[in-house]
DNA sequence: GCGACAG
DNA sequence: ATCTTGTCGC
């Protein structure tokens, strides 16, 4: 699928926020998405690497994504695609885009069959600046996109999470509803829910308790972790 | 200054 | 996120 160019990556913290808030601005809710036949999922995996000979110090990391596109009906596999970079970033809390979202693209470019909405690993909206690796994608990718992540970075949930799958509560900062709290499964931490791009909170919330049928995050998301995985261990 | 901090 | 064995529990 196409990609596009938004702005270049070899930023430091201070231009990439500069960016994110430009960015944020422009990222859409869009109409709610009544129907969705594909979806599309994306997991990110970092590779230490061997310390080059005569550089003490001076290492080679190496990030890695594979991205796989399911049917929602039966979670049957239509596609999956791998890429590999030397990493530009370090973590930096709020700045994971910068190191993940490039090698993701490029294993989305590669895909033939262009999914109905897309499932990221991370924040969307529920960010500082509200640009969060799920966002940042979705502007790139220019479709619907979900963020659906594993813990906190941004507000505060208002209210109580009820104990049953499908319980939800607001995801705030201030006034301004960033997100949801979502149960996946009874008796299990929920995930948090929060608009990427193209798509509006209830939708989101709708499709990811769709995708999540039995465990706590979405079976997308279960087998493109599975992919990396795999595809770190094998890569040299 | 202190605490928080996606993956 | 990653380094790592077994173990408790449904």
């Amino acid at each position: 699928m196409k990609i596009r160019q938004l702005h270049r990556w070899d930023l430091d913290c201070r231009a990439a926020a500069a960016v994110q808030r430009e960015l944020a601005s422009r990222v859409g809710e869009g109409p709610p998405l009544a129907r969705a036949e594909t979806v599309a999922a994306a997991d990110v995996s970092a590779r230490p690497g061997r310390a080059p000979p005569g550089r003490a110090g001076r290492r080679q990391e190496w990030i890695l994504a594979a991205v796989v596109v399911l049917r929602l009906a039966d979670f049957s596999v239509l596609e999956v695609r791998k890429a590999a970079r030397r990493a530009g970033w370090p973590y930096v809390p709020g700045f994971l885009s910068f190191r993940e979202a490039p090698v993701a693209l490029e294993a989305f470019r590669q895909l033939r069959t262009v999914p109905d909405v897309v499932l990221i690993d991370g924040h969307g909206r529920a960010h500082p600046r509200r640009l969060g690796i799920a966002s940042h994608i979705g502007l790139a990718l220019q479709v619907p996109t979900i963020g659906c992540a594993k813990s906190l970075l941004a507000g505060e949930v208002r209210g109580r999470l009820g104990p049953a799958r499908g319980s939800r509560a607001p995801l705030v900062e201030g006034s301004e509803r960033i997100g949801t709290v979502l149960r996946t499964r009874a008796g299990v931490r929920p995930v948090y829910v929060s608009v990427g791009h193209l798509i509006d909170l209830a939708s989101a919330e709708r499709w990811v308790l769709a995708a999540a049928p039995r465990f706590r995050l979405p079976e997308p998301a279960r087998l493109a972790h599975r992919l990396v995985t795999q595809f770190r261990r094998e890569f040299s």
